[in-house]
DNA sequence: CTTCATTTATGACTATAGTCAGTTTATATC
DNA sequence: GATATAAACTGACTATAGTCATAAATGAAG
């Protein structure tokens, strides 16, 4: 991965191009233009032939110039979207690994005590990755630091959200008063998450079995839980 | 990075040579032999020149080629003594990283507030990393994510020296009275940690000043120090 | 319909991390 | 000190991620 002087294609969300502004600003026109609509289709196809090669053949065994093939593009095309193969993981698996996150917590049942559904959560989540412990690896790897600048709004995005959610939870059980009151429900958020995340990291190290990272996190959880009583 | 299929040279003080299982049952010998130690010589070489390049040029504009001239051996005996480029930044820095770590917990004064020990000791590694971001992130990166899994002693190390001397606190903090009874010590220090571990890499990734990591850092130990009262 | 400017696409190319078959060097054994 | 075995070393080589100069496509303006 050598310094990029300049990204070309503007990804989605943050495009700039002036279709895209006039767009955004109201005009609610037919089309968005042949463009617009082109370089959908493409990062779509690509989206497509990246997360299928991955799945098949596995991250390191695809290389890129089969995922160029597969979406029917040049070899340089695919850098105009992704900055690198890592960062084209991140673009593949970012909304599906939210969707996962937010389905657990709509899954959850209030009258359960905080502390199992912070289980739940967050058992969701490691089954989650625990469908290619390979995949996931890389995955959380480019995540937490991330080859592409650009993502940082995705990533801040996916943790906001979690953040948010944990943080509802953690109100919910302030206002049944089973938790102290003047705690920060966010920072708390942030407290839990973390330990999830550590024990995640290690858990993909090789260093517990699934179970026994279960009862590490369910005890570390408790003890935080239990301190705001 | 490639699959391997065989290691050749063995890491130091898990090498299973004739030699060193010799020498480590009991004949404490004069010399540890001549291949012994010119590989120890070599390795001490290589760590050398990759610790002077990296420091000089960074991580990635330092070839890999580079550091095979500096410590002058051929490149592919490079390969021997570390997995990846990545790897040998953990070969470089490791005891560095350790050493720094408990120098901060024997400078600290045992009558100080457990939560302020705990930010001095936090804000030393913090001090650490910022003298050169950029190496930082790469080295923590491939703590978490290690390609070699030779290397997972050493990680085990590094992170059981920390979690051992933050339990110490706890349980001094315990004795004297501050802190309820009946908690895990190590669980807690984890827990501490994870906290301390995951600002660490939001603040790699931009998003804060030092000053705010530090501010958040202390409102987040505060509520779980506070939950054990 | 013709410019013209801008965005997007392309693939030949480059740089370099990591490999491996063959060689050298050390040690053990007689 | 000759021979055999194993460990360590080597550099030419390969595979591939990522680049960049050039070309094509699109849309805007007249």
């Amino acid at each position: 991965m050598r310094f990029r002087r300049q990204v070309k294609v503007s990804d989605g969300r943050r495009a700039q191009s002036k279709a895209m502004i006039a767009r955004t600003v109201g005009d609610r026109g037919p089309a968005p233009g042949r463009r617009e609509r082109n370089k959908q289709e493409k990062r779509a196809r690509i989206v497509a032939a990246a997360r299928r090669l991955f799945e098949e053949k596995g991250f390191a065994q695809t290389t890129t110039l089969e995922i160029a093939e597969a979406a029917d593009i040049g070899t340089g095309t695919l850098f105009l979207y992704a900055r690198s193969k890592e960062d084209l993981l991140v673009m593949v698996f970012k909304d599906e690994m939210l969707e996962t996150a937010m389905a657990a917590f709509s899954r959850l049942r209030p009258d359960d005590p905080l502390l199992e559904q912070l289980m739940q959560v967050f058992a969701a989540m490691l089954s989650h990755h625990e469908r290619d412990r390979d995949l996931a690896k890389i995955l959380l790897k480019e995540i937490m630091f991330p080859t592409n600048d650009d993502r940082l709004g995705d990533i801040g995005e996916l943790m906001e959200a979690i953040f948010a959610e944990l943080g509802r939870l953690l109100t919910a059980a302030k206002a049944s008063g089973s938790l102290r009151a003047e705690f920060d429900p966010r920072l708390v958020a942030e407290i839990l998450f973390s330990n999830y995340f550590m024990d995640l990291l290690e858990w993909l190290r090789g260093l517990w079995s699934r179970q026994q990272l279960l009862d590490r996190l369910r005890r570390q959880l408790a003890i935080t839980i239990d301190g705001l009583r």
